[in-house]
DNA sequence: GTATAGTTGACTAATATTGACCAATGGCGT
DNA sequence: ACGCCATTGGTCAATATTAGTCAACTATAC
């Protein structure tokens, strides 16, 4: 049995690819429709897939012609990218989002696999010391790592 | 008696075989209940095992059609190529050895240019770290160093 | 005999789905 | 203009389902 919320994640991502546009517009009640659930349903997939960490913006209006429209974020300089990469990252990260960005970025071709898995071992290697070879705070190591993060990122984005 | 962490790997791995892709995906439960043992121990697996230090990510998801999904970025890693790894880059690295030995494997096309740069991203971190923020010796600085460096290499199974 | 690796299970956290209730917008009748 | 109300999307909480963590315990290797 297949995923409801991937199946509708797919459906819009489909979407973009057949306009080959920064957005789509959707009427709620027709895709529940579509997919046979209820209307709140296309709010979680909105709130958990298309999200600004994930490089979305949604925009919606109710009552009559009301609308749905899924902005795909687009960046004119590298500059435009960096900061929406930092402003993510953030001050601390923690493994987990650290992981969920990743994927992300490898999802949409800004990381390659092989350059995902380096800053996988490096963010690991950070981690391993502040906890056992050294003493330090759980928040300062997410501190640490989210600058670790960045500083590559960064580099990336440059090069 | 086979060690049951040991089965469960190669269990995996023969997955991979068989799919020839570079993922595999799993369902926590079934495995454990193929197995006959606590669903916990597949996380223990995953750790010891499917490591980015050995070349492998681990995506999951928890709750409704939750999963594990296994990425094969990095294998078939000879022990010969990982010894030597270590022969190379030793107990301990200057950063001048460090950069001589990137531009090396640069140029013998075994790094991409973007890899090399995450990797002295990752070096520059550790020492800035070291040197500013905590107070340790340049000989330790230097060990560290070494073993950040090793771990990077290592992940992408380099010669 | 000690250190490392593996096993187990109780407790915790995250995700998906559903539905009842809330809020905003615009058209239409007055 | 005003207000009703049909229409459209939003929020939140309950529930089910799945994976993760941690610490105690056991087995294995050196």
């Amino acid at each position: 049995m297949a995923s409801l919320t991937r199946t509708i994640e797919r459906y819009i991502n489909d979407l973009f690819d057949e306009v080959e546009e920064h957005s789509v517009s959707l009427r709620r009640k027709e895709l529940a429709e579509i997919f046979g659930c209820v209307p709140s349903q296309i709010n979680y997939v909105l709130r958990s897939r298309f999200t600004p960490e994930r490089g979305y913006l949604v925009e919606s209006q109710r009552g009559g012609h009301g609308y749905i429209k899924i902005l795909r974020i687009t960046y004119n300089l590298p500059e435009e990218k960096i900061s929406h990469i930092e402003d993510i990252v953030g001050e601390t990260i923690s493994e987990q989002e650290a992981r969920r960005l990743l994927a992300t970025l490898q999802e949409r071709g800004i990381l390659e696999p092989r350059e995902r898995l380096l800053i996988e071992v490096a963010l690991r290697h950070a981690e391993d010391l502040g906890s056992s070879e050294f003493d330090i705070s759980p928040y300062k190591r997410s501190f640490i790592q989210a600058e670790l993060l960045k500083r590559m990122l960064r580099s990336l984005v440059l090069s």
